[in-house]
DNA sequence: CCGTATCCCATCAGATACTG
DNA sequence: CAGTATCTGATGGGATACGG
């Protein structure tokens, strides 16, 4: 984002962590990596993948990714309109991080069914 | 989040990315949940780690992280008040993602300076 | 097919001030 | 110390319609 909902570098040192989460803070980034991830993909082709997310969302989202580096963007001159979002090596780069993510969330989807189960609350 | 950006589980399956990512998706989560690795913390030790988060950010950001179950908090009754945040199991649990994003954060400030930095788009 | 433009409202998030 | 209350400008994001 160019605005990100990160303040991006007025953190403290150590936040390089704010930094990564940054790239892929907004609505749908995330879930769009991952499914670039095997490979280029169009820009419907993600919109299907990526239920519910409208054009606007998601030329938004796919703007800033590329604006940070994390995916290309490849025109093709012909009717009808052909455009490929590929992963750049800066996005592959953060294949570790939406792995971990994704075995994060399937670890816990399967173990609990969904999140948001364990109370951490002492009823004091 | 009660309602965080993400929309959690209207996605396609597979969007265990996006479950395990709206947990952190919130301007300072990852940030904090990054702090508490190390062990437990008070709420202004952890305001003081995350700068410039004030202290109403704060606490909607604790409560959600609770409500998630990634958190417990612990309530001393004295005077002064004391109230330690540490982080559960189920927060534990993430560390793998905190580290990745921490990993890839510190190879990019390093390698680059800064994000940002690549020019993803040809002239054409 | 791949977007962009506009309208519009819900939510966010900072500043500030106050309390048990 | 650890919050809460309120106000306010900013942003996000959906719906819809149109353009190359």
């Amino acid at each position: 984002m160019n605005k990100p909902r990160h303040s991006r570098f007025d953190c403290a040192p150590g936040c390089a962590v704010e930094a990564a989460i940054g790239l892929i803070d907004g609505k749908w980034k995330s879930i769009i990596l991952f499914h670039l991830l095997p490979g280029t993909l169009r820009f419907n082709e993600i919109r299907r993948a990526v239920t519910g997310c409208s054009p606007r969302m998601m030329t938004k989202q796919l703007r800033e990714l590329e604006v940070d580096g994390l995916i290309s963007r490849k025109v093709y001159a012909q009717v009808p309109p052909k455009v490929e979002y590929t992963l750049s090596p800066l996005g592959r780069s953060m294949e570790p991080i939406l792995l971990a993510l994704k075995t994060w969330g399937d670890a816990n989807l399967s173990r609990y069914g969904k999140p948001r189960v364990v109370d951490p609350r002492v009823p004091d």
